[in-house]
DNA sequence: TACTTATTTGCACAAATATGCAAATATAAA
DNA sequence: TTTATATTTGCATATTTGTGCAAATAAGTA
């Protein structure tokens, strides 16, 4: 693994290493259909605007589809690729044994 | 998944979220016997003191087993827990679809 | 058009973080 | 005991990060 991918993985885990975006992930993880913006911010201490920057981050770093629709903003979890991103780390660290 | 054990893992994946210590994981994750630190500095940007305090942060978050073995600390991957962390996530993740 | 709703952005700020250097500590070796 | 090596800790500092508030933007509704 070379230094852009490492960073890439770390940037990725520090997105979801922060307690009120995880906590939008697990959210985004019980919802069968999408959710807007607002819809999420119950699952957060913090007001729209933090929540805004919180989704964005997640979005960044590839954990969130995320669609405009009106004047709304629709995510949902990218799970088949969040899903391996993180076995492709677990796998890596049980390699070499 | 309570807070508590939310702020736990996000703890954790943080704690992973940072370019060299994500670098330390691998380092040791190629390693087939445990190494002390001063063998760890060689793959990292920092000096030995920042090695020291990216590694206390790793044993603490589980990531690592310490041991003290006269005047060096050696350490390994802590290889099954950390996978089981991330596969448990990535589980979760994929859960509800 | 005017009004409401959803989201983003600019700004300020407090807290957390990563870092290097020097000193302290611990332990092995001469 | 003196010296060398490994690691930790205190301190200062620059940077990043999370946050709220108010204003800006975007788009639906009356």
């Amino acid at each position: 693994m070379n230094d852009a991918e490492k960073q890439k993985l770390a940037d990725l885990l520090k997105a979801l290493g922060e307690f009120n975006r995880l906590s939008l992930v697990y959210e985004l993880c019980q919802c069968k259909a999408p959710q807007n913006a607002m819809c999420l911010c119950s699952c957060c201490n913090v007001d729209a605007s933090g929540v805004s920057r919180h989704l964005k981050i997640l979005d960044q770093q590839g954990v969130l589809n995320s669609e405009k629709k009106g004047r709304e903003m629709i995510y949902s979890l990218n799970r088949e690729e969040l899903a391996n991103n993180l076995r492709a780390l677990a796998d890596a660290v049980e390699a070499n044994t």
